[in-house]
RNA sequence: GGUUCCGUAGCUCAACUGGAUAGAGCAGCUGCCUUCUAAGCAGCAGGUUUCAGGUUCGAGCCCUGACGGAAUCACCA
């Protein structure tokens, strides 16, 4: 049983042997002890102190002592306040060490049988992604590691965009400008090869835009009748009828990205289990809206359009079809949930999409709900606040964007530069040292966006790269490959050490108890994390872990340890924070090397 | 204007869901590599947790109201 369920456990006994007092298990509650007074777990009193009709202080003297004299677990307390401050005996934390040892997947949970579908990604294919979508694609991958590991079985989908007006911008001015241009004549990846003409598209629109305004003198109306955009309007209904032309173009260039999207998720290291098109799925949902209309849900008005009312919730009325009868994106969003339910029966379906569509998704929630779908209250959008730069939001359309591409060539450039200064891989070939250059940007990269919690918007300023050393991936990285070099020597040394087995009678120095105490919250953290959809939760335990380490590894010897009881304690200790590391990093899709 | 989210050290972020003297990293300053990897460790300095009230034994966290920032409220996606 867990520690802290014994604890809680034990002071209930306490609470009826030494006070007298039936207590409700739920209502214990432990914390950990504060840094400055001895003790690992604290028990707060004062809120006792009226059951109990004695003074804070008075309460946890006593349930101290009864828990000192009774409790396997507890060695000793103190009282500070109201505070119960709970020892731990060293030989519990052995004990658990060589448990931790002894387990070759500690911290991942059994399969719970629940099914988890992850909607990321989901990038336009009209353009390369940026940093933003960084953020999404690696808090989605995380996410996914971690439900994994706390039990269930998780498919990952992603949602291309891939069709719709933003689309035939790109393919308006590929037709026009492009003049038989393919990304192997410009030399460009795919993706920014497309991008290069929305971008295009967006320049000419806007002199159009200009243009037009001083003829008419009406900005509005300019806006709306500049002949580019009227074409890439009459091309979106060209590829909704079905044109033969217009669907090739459309299949090249959306081919050409995915070519370019290809390469970035492998850099990336991210990957799917199944892709969904917007082209296949963007009709699903007007079904759906006719449902809702028998269903009273919905009301047509009498242009044709179909809303939903949603003032009574606290929410707008939202229109669910067009006039014209075509589909919007909640259209859409309807249809591809009852989708997802079909192929998946899903316990949990999460959302990664940033807090722009926080709104949105509030409504589609409402909606499925309304339309009596029974799996409405397990959706869940896991909403990300924007990665913005000093200068404001990034714009696609305006090249004010953090290519991703760019950057993360950058960084490995900067791993580059690092590593070799540090002349620590002089014995690797050419092919291990760009494959750990890699591992160390992606690191920093995927470390710098985890680690804050995914509601808060992060700022990035280009001019200031970012960093390899302190809270960042490499650091932890580099504490990995620390220890592997340590248990490398020890096998060297034929220092046989299993990992179970740990003497559970050594005596612990504060550094060694500290680590211990870390690894045993590993399991409690990853649940954190799950539950909260937080891979920052994870991100910041490992960091700590591996403070914690660094600060063992400056204070003790390890391998130089004369005792051998204690040498062999200290590589086991060591081969598990290893372990524990390379599994919350795995977790959150960051790979850790051996040598650095 | 309505709704939602955010506001913590010069900067970037934590704070175990209401607990003790609010902690890390970066930047600055001081030390530590002829003992295991210095991408590390030890230390100094840095705070009226935006402000004003309230609830509570106890508030960065909960409530009310200001102030500042962001998102959204489209027959856009």
């Amino acid at each position: 049983m867990h520690l802290e369920q014994q604890l809680t456990t034990a002071i209930q006994q306490a609470f009826q042997q030494a006070l007298g007092l039936a207590v409700e298990l739920s209502a214990i509650a432990l914390q950990p002890t504060a840094k400055e007074f001895e003790g690992a777990y604290t028990f707060v009193t004062f809120s006792w102190s009226g059951r109990c009709q004695q003074r804070p202080e008075a309460v946890a003297n006593q349930l101290g002592e009864w828990l000192k004299e009774n409790s396997t677990l507890v060695v000793d307390f103190n009282v500070v306040k109201g505070f119960l401050n709970l020892v731990i005996g060293d030989r519990v934390w052995l004990t658990q060490l060589s448990a931790i040892g002894a387990d070759a997947n500690f911290g991942v949970a059994a399969p719970n049988g629940k099914k988890v579908v992850i909607e990321f990604s989901s990038p336009n294919t009209n353009k390369p992604l940026h940093l933003g979508h960084l953020r999404n694609n690696f808090l989605g991958h995380a996410m996914a590691g971690i439900m994994k590991a706390t039990g269930h079985e998780v498919h990952k989908v992603n949602l291309v965009n891939d069709r719709g007006i933003h689309i035939c911008k790109s393919m308006v001015a590929y037709q026009q400008y492009g003049q038989g241009e393919t990304p192997e004549t410009e030399a460009l990846k795919g993706d920014h090869f497309v991008g290069k003409y929305y971008v295009k598209f967006d320049q000419v629109y806007k002199e159009q835009v200009a243009a037009l305004t001083k003829a008419l003198g009406d900005p509005v109306r300019a806006a709306k009748e500049a002949p580019s955009l009227l074409e890439a309007q009459q091309m979106l209904r060209k590829w909704e009828e079905g044109d033969k032309a217009v669907r090739a173009l459309w299949e090249m260039m959306n081919g050409w990205v995915y070519q370019g999207f290809a390469a970035t998720y492998q850099q990336l290291g991210i990957t799917f289990d199944k892709t969904y098109y917007e082209s296949e799925t963007y009709l699903l949902g007007k079904k759906v809206v006719e449902e809702g209309l028998s269903l009273g849900v919905f009301r047509q008005e009498q242009d044709g359009s179909v809303w939903a009312d949603l003032t009574e919730e606290g929410l707008d009325r939202k229109l669910v079809l067009r006039a014209d009868g075509t589909s919007v994106y909640m259209t859409q969003d309807l249809g591809v949930a009852d989708l997802r339910y079909a192929d998946y029966h899903f316990d949990q379906l999460l959302y990664v999409v940033g807090n722009e569509q926080d709104y949105h998704f509030a409504v589609l929630f409402k909606l499925m709900q309304k339309l009596g779908r029974s799996y409405a209250p397990a959706m869940h959008h896991l909403s990300y606040g924007m990665v913005d730069l000093p200068t404001g939001k990034m714009k696609s359309r305006e090249g004010t964007v953090v290519d991703a591409d760019q950057l993360m060539e950058e960084m490995v450039r900067t791993a580059a530069q690092h590593t070799q200064a540090l002349g620590k891989i002089d014995s690797f070939s050419q092919e291990e040292a760009a494959a750990l250059y890699s591992m160390l940007a992606m690191g920093a990269l995927k470390y710098f966006l985890l680690r804050v919690e995914a509601k808060k918007r992060i700022l990035f300023d280009p001019e200031a790269s970012i960093d390899f050393q302190g809270h960042t991936g490499p650091s932890i990285q580099y504490t990995h490959a620390r220890i592997a070099a340590i248990l490398r020597k020890a096998k060297e040394q034929g220092i046989a050490y299993q990992e179970g087995g740990v003497a559970d009678s050594l005596p612990l120095q504060p550094a060694e108890r500290e680590v211990i105490m870390q690894l045993y919250a590993f399991p409690k953290k990853l649940q954190e994390s799950a539950e909260g959809y937080s891979p920052a939760i994870l991100a910041q335990y490992v960091f700590n872990l591996a403070k914690g380490y660094n600060k063992l590894y400056a204070a003790l010897p390890i391998l130089h340890e004369k005792d051998a009881a204690l040498q062999l304690l200290r590589v086991q200790l060591s081969a598990a924070v290893a372990r524990v590391i390379k599994k919350s990093m795995q977790l959150l899709g960051i790979a850790v090397p051996n040598k650095m």
